[in-house]
DNA sequence: TAAACATACTTGGGATCGCATCAAATCGGC
DNA sequence: GCCGATTTGATGCGATCCCAAGTATGTTTA
């Protein structure tokens, strides 16, 4: 009946975090207006900027998404002539990726895209109040993605009843 | 050699959010493995649950989505005879969504999910922390979001002349 | 040396997302 | 009553993401 109009303030970061990917995401289709080059582009043209001559698993890692992805995105700014894409000469499997001249002009005339402006902000927050907020927030993602994830190979008999999840408050010391 | 550099907080944010990010995709996945239904999926179930007989638009307004991903969506849904979709008596352009039995039952004994697990992990949080970590998550949001407008349609863009104005793609247009 | 195992990428499948359009239905002014 | 403007969904498009296989290339072992 009542549209509970009081969030818990665990919902209320919920909605923050769904608040926050759509901006993402709406910042990258503007982004790719704006410059050609969708959020994910830019992205992996930033990290190549700050270490060249990356091959295609290390600048996956880097950008926190699946080989295969980067794979996709590589490609696309291969064919943009932002990239150069060569095999390594010691171990013809790797990739020697790098910036293009004009990647490189692309890079630096870039605007400030959602990661800056937010970076802007987490900057304007008072820094013990920045502080705090990373380090729950590095606590958080620690407990819900590390979770040791066991080999994402092993669970078979997932039947569909999977009991019960036990994100045990585990008090793990290891933080630091 | 070791890059482990000394990251700002900043910067200890921004990535936090891409890992949570990466998280919540990844369980996506494994939701879909292990139900049959995509994370999208399942929060579509779960509003209508909330709230039956939702039309299109509200529920896109709901998910924080788009209207047109809803509509994938709910089509999946609809095919897979988790959700009913009528249309409105009284205005023939609106939608009438419901949950069938089936789409109750499977919402019922659903595991817990990504969005689950994390509400678990708000929870165990020190209730000053967990308060103080969603102040400054909606501050952030809303300082991001909202802004004082990047402005909202600037064509001036020299490449791409469409001829044609948008809707201003204004936040707040959820206000019914 | 030849076979078995491991690593680095690419490709295809399936799902999401948001934008731009389009068709149908409804509303409004005249 | 009629015709144009607006609203509500559906569809096409392009881009991303992850996973599962497949293809080279490397390394190790029998």
């Amino acid at each position: 009946m009542f549209t509970l109009r009081v969030m818990s303030d665990s919902q209320r970061i919920l909605d923050s975090i769904r608040r926050l990917v759509r901006m993402l995401r709406v910042s990258d289709r503007q982004a790719q207006l704006e410059l050609g080059v969708s959020g994910a582009q830019l992205f992996v043209l930033t990290e190549l900027g700050k270490t060249p001559s990356l091959s295609l698993n290390e600048l996956a890692s880097r950008t926190l998404t699946d080989q295969s992805s980067v794979s996709v995105v590589v490609t696309r700014l291969v064919d943009a002539g932002l990239v150069t894409r060569d095999r390594d000469q010691r171990d013809a499997r790797r990739l020697v990726l790098n910036l293009t001249r004009a990647g490189r002009a692309l890079l630096q005339n870039a605007p400030p895209v959602a990661q800056e402006r937010l970076l802007a902000i987490f900057d304007a927050l008072p820094e013990a109040e920045r502080k705090r907020f990373a380090d729950t927030f590095e606590e958080i993602v620690d407990n819900a993605g590390a979770d040791d994830g066991p080999a994402p190979m092993l669970f078979e008999d997932s039947e569909r009843r999977e009991g019960h999840l036990k994100a045990v408050p585990k008090e793990d010391a290891a933080a630091k």
